[in-house]
RNA sequence: GCGAGCGUGGCGGAACUGGCAGACGCGUCGGGUUUAGGUCCCGGUGCCCUUCGGGGUUUGAGGGUUCGAGUCCCUCCGCUCGCACCA
């Protein structure tokens, strides 16, 4: 700063602009970061980097937001940038690019609130993205920048979801296969057509042409489904669960959000729940990520069980993790949605009912009402307060029986909320004994308890959920839960009544959204109501402009409201004449649209080949790239740690069944970077006010006046606490900025921005500029005299360092040394008036990754070609990391009493001797007597004494 | 409630497989340069004592293992994240 009186070759933020667009004018003209593919269009320069070894970077996929960059978004992008940087100079052919996630909810709003259209809006949005970014100085290979909204991209998401669309999943093969393949198979006889769009089981030459396009379409991977589904009025959409919060409402938005059936996109991604699960020990990511996807799949272990209905012809299903208890079961609860309840539930109250079995809604109401007034009830019930703690169980006695296949008891059947239609077959045997929320249950409505594991004494209370002997259970008495599992297990099989399964608590994908902004699905519908594709060869299906794209206005709290998509306006693009082999017929598009995660499911993989318009990626490009096991390392947050990489690894492993692509994985290191934070104020009301104006005194916080109390949180607009990167820039300069981000902590650690202590890494750079170039004149300052052996001795120790450091992504620990380096070499220029080129040149090399503007036009003054990206890194000489002599604290019970200065190989007793001849350990020693010696060789001697 | 992680100076953070806690930077204090402020340069800076030699103490709290613990083990407290009636 202060630009105006500082000397004219000062490295100030005035200097620090002009080079910085200097240089990335230099770079984006001489097309420094082009990553040579190894084939095709963007082979150019392969011949050159042939023999290197390739590496993959990547950064989550950015959404262009309306509101711009603030400094807490590019502290992945600098460390992924850093990182490449440093590999290239070690020789890595670096593939590292940024493309745009621009379809989706955030966009379409921000368009609505400023009164443009989304792609006006969005391509704005970009435009602006990438101008900060530029500014960044970023090594990105610009040719693969690719958005998920132009149509040569979207093309290939449609074509995608037609891959996925056209296969199913062979359980036997445990692959996704063409249909064609079931197809075949169904026509030659050698597999049965079966599922509920084939109840009967009727065999494939006997089914007619539409009952024949159900059983298969029932098959596909990419299937409609009527199933209850999250319905939120306020975005106008459905949600995938993994959309909703806890509290039942919109991660976007924060609206209300409701069970509804209705028919919807669905993705099969439970075919792939347990090579999901597997596959997650082949990563390289951190263990607790891993362990939210584990948690989120939620596979567990049991037995479904079959129990017939008294008086009907119909069995219930359940599953359970514990059929050992099965004898126990003197009750089965089904979820208030389940589909049997209606058939189930008698005219009449069977005799004896006890009062409150009917429900809290009066003794004289029938089971029919007494169900549907428990269903209105538990429909009502938000999720919030389904789930609040204390929450007491209600349910409902649905006045039916069913038998337990291993007493042979007529056990009752009750609705209740706590048994979820989502998971499992919804519905469950109850074993009070053994479990706490039917053991609540059984004590409020007075059904009995029956002990089947013995707890450890006799007068335990509560369910017993310990191992321990069978009881009460037949023959399976005596024997401990993993027997009697396994005992059972047979059982049930021998006797048809059941088999061991495995469940998981993941479900399906619901794909369809109601709303404009996103990928149309290339599907349209004909007479017969039935989906059909639209042909490869007829994509893109282009999403047609519309003047309102805005959904209907809905009640945010109504539930009873309907999806309305805004493309069902669309009346011209609609309705399409179209030949699907069976001559030109007139069919009706499909008005959803995909959800915004369907686009970053493959970003990656078009990076690599983003111009192709033959494939979504040229094999041969593919197989260059992604092994051995996906991109080498993926930095991103947190936050997407079950929906984009759950949804992303699902896609890739369709996509390897199908044979385009060449592992099963996608990303084989990923990496979480933290997030800058910063301090955020709200006045009286709680309202936030700018935090750039906040004034402190005496420990207390003052906007206009007004005390005001302060937070710490992520930077946000509506926050008030943002920090824009380009006034940053302006102040200090990119490189500072960059410099600043890494140094303040290691990237997985979030950290609290600070712009006061941006001076001091401005300040590290201005004074190495000053020690290479004379702030007066502007002339390089080295010398080409050999270094001081102390100073050679450090730089090599340094360059040690930080390799270790930068290739662990370690970027603070690696800095620190570039500024002890530096302020030795401070001293040395300060000696002889001039910096050792010995020492300069490695310094500017190893500081080029982090600050690379800097680097290259120090680099260039030095005399070197430009440019410095593709020079090697400095290598160190190890016989100067070894010390002739080093320093080693002597102890005299654990206190350090002295320190020695011995020759580095020096034996134990030579160390302990010269440790004992120490004046102040010998006076120490006189005297006392030394019990133990402790002598770790190169470290330390302890003394032992009485 | 269940699961995971984290607690180190005034602040951000260092500390390899247990071996001199506090690297590096900010801030702050003292000195130099300067008409002055800022920049810049040199030095001090965990805390408490000190006769200036040094001594004591210190990694959320308490306990344990060890010659030795920020690091390993147990209990507790606090914070963060994930899941949330998953049968």
């Amino acid at each position: 700063m202060n630009d105006d009186t500082a000397p004219a070759s000062r490295y100030t933020a005035r200097l620090a602009n002009e080079i910085e667009r200097k240089w990335q004018d230099h770079w984006e003209e001489q097309h420094t970061f082009w990553a040579p593919n190894p084939s095709g269009a963007l082979s150019e320069g392969f011949e050159q980097v042939k023999g290197k070894e390739k590496l993959y970077v990547l950064d989550m996929f950015p959404y262009p937001s309306g509101a711009g960059l603030h400094v807490g978004h590019p502290l992945g992008y600098i460390g992924t940038d850093v990182y490449a940087r440093f590999q290239r100079m070690n020789g890595r052919n670096v593939l590292h690019a940024l493309g745009y996630d621009a379809f989706g909810l955030p966009a379409e709003q921000y368009a609505l609130e400023t009164g443009q259209h989304p792609r006006t809006a969005t391509e704005a949005n970009i435009a602006n993205m990438r101008r900060q970014l530029r500014a960044l100085g970023l090594g990105h290979d610009p040719r693969r920048s690719v958005a998920t909204t132009d149509v040569a991209y979207y093309r290939w998401t449609q074509w995608i979801f037609l891959q996925i669309f056209e296969s199913w999943y062979d359980a036997e093969a445990d692959r996704a296969r063409p249909i064609a393949e079931l197809v075949a198979d169904f026509e030659a006889g050698r597999r049965e057509p079966t599922g509920d769009a084939n109840p009967d089981g009727t065999p494939w030459s006997d089914l007619d042409e539409r009952t024949r396009r159900e059983v298969v379409n029932s098959y596909r991977l990419a299937f409609l489904n009527e199933a209850v589904v999250n319905w939120c009025p306020g975005l106008g959409t459905v949600l995938a669960n993994e959309e909703v919060t806890a509290d039942g409402r919109s991660d976007r938005g924060n609206f209300p959000v409701f069970k509804k059936p209705l028919k919807q996109w669905t993705l099969r991604i439970t075919a792939y729940a347990e090579r999901l699960l597997g596959d997650l020990d082949l990563l390289d990511w951190p263990d607790p990520i891993k362990l939210m996807q584990r948690n989120w799949i939620g596979r567990s272990v049991g037995a479904t069980i079959r129990f017939p209905l008294v008086d009907h012809d119909e069995e219930l299903e359940v599953f359970t993790t514990r059929p050992d208890t099965v004898f126990g079961a003197t009750y089965m609860v089904l979820a208030p949605e389940h589909p049997l309840v209606d058939a189930l539930v008698p005219d009449d109250w069977p005799s004896n009912t006890a009062a409150r079995w009917k429900g809290e809604f009066g003794a004289d109401v029938s089971p029919r009402d007494a169900v549907a007034k428990y269903r209105e009830f538990a429909g009502k019930q938000s999720e919030m307060e389904r789930q609040a703690e204390g929450r007491e169980k209600t349910g409902v006695f649905t006045g039916a029986f069913a038998r337990n296949p291993l007493t042979d008891g007529d056990i009752p059947i009750f609705i209740a909320d706590y048994v979820l239609m989502g998971y499992g077959t919804g519905a469950i045997m109850a074993v009070p004994g053994q479990d706490e929320r039917d053991w609540e249950f059984a004590e409020k409505f007075d059904v009995p308890i029956v002990r089947t594991v013995a707890p450890p004494d006799d007068d335990f209370e509560g369910p017993y959920l310990g191992d321990g002997p069978a009881i009460n259970s037949g023959f399976l008495d005596g024997l401990n839960i993993a027997d009697a599992k396994h005992k059972i297990g047979e059982w049930l099989v021998e006797h048809g009544a059941g088999a061991p399964t495995i469940n998981y608590k993941l479900r399906d994908w619901l794909f369809s959204r109601q709303r404009y902004w996103g990928e149309p699905f290339p599907i349209v519908y004909g007479e017969d109501g039935l989906p059909r594709a639209v042909p490869a060869s007829l994509l893109p299906v282009e999403l047609p402009d519309l003047d309102d794209f805005r959904p209907a206005a809905l009640d945010p709290d109504d539930a009873a409201s309907d999806p309305a998509p805004p493309l069902a306006r669309a009346e011209q693009w609609l309705e399409v004449v179209l030949d699907l082999g069976d001559g030109p017929k007139r069919y009706l598009r499909e008005t959803n649209t995909m959800p915004q995660w369907a686009g970053s499911c493959w970003y990656f993989l078009r990076y690599l080949d983003p111009t192709n318009e033959d494939a979504l990626v040229d094999r041969e490009i593919e197989e260059y790239w992604m092994p051995p096991g996906g991109v080498d390392l993926y930095v991103g947050g947190v936050e997407h740690a079950v929906l984009h990489l759950l949804y992303a690894r699902f896609w890739q492993k369709v996509l390897f069944d199908l044979g385009h692509v060449s592992t099963v994985e996608p990303f084989h290191r990923l990496y979480n970077q933290g997030y800058i934070q910063a301090f955020l104020y709200r006045d009286q009301r709680g309202i936030a006010v700018e935090a750039a104006e906040v004034e402190e005194r005496d420990g207390k916080f003052f906007f206009n006046g007004e005390e005001v109390t302060r937070e710490f949180g992520k930077m946000g607009k509506g926050l008030k606490n943002t920090v824009a990167p380009d006034d940053i820039y302006r102040d200090y300069g990119a490189d500072t900025l960059r410099l600043y981000e890494m140094f303040t902590g290691p990237l997985d650690a979030s950290r609290p921005w600070s712009t006061t202590d941006i001076i001091g890494v401005h300040r590290f750079l201005q004074r190495l500029w000053r020690n290479v170039v004379d702030e007066d004149s502007g002339e390089v300052r080295v010398s080409d005299e050999p270094t001081d052996e102390e100073t050679r001795r450090l730089l090599h120790r340094t360059i040690s360092a930080v390799r270790d450091d930068m290739g662990d992504l370690k970027f603070n620990t690696a800095i620190a040394r570039l500024f002890e380096l530096n302020n030795r070499l401070t001293q040395v220029v300060a000696d002889r008036g001039a910096a050792p080129r010995e020492v300069v040149e490695p310094m500017v090399l190893m500081l080029a990754p982090l600050t690379p503007h800097v680097g290259e036009e120090l680099w260039q003054r030095l005399g070197r070609p430009a440019t410095l990206a593709y020079e090697p890194f400095p290598e160190f000489d190890p016989a100067l990391l070894v010390e002739d002599e080093i320093e080693v604290p002597v102890q005299i019970n654990g206190k350090v009493r002295a320190t020695i200065r011995v020759p580095s190989g020096i034996s134990d007793d030579a160390l302990e001797a010269a440790a004992r001849a120490d004046e102040r350990i010998a006076a120490l020693l006189e005297g006392a007597t030394v019990r133990k010696v402790i002598v770790v060789p190169g470290r330390l001697v302890n003394f032992v004494i009485a």
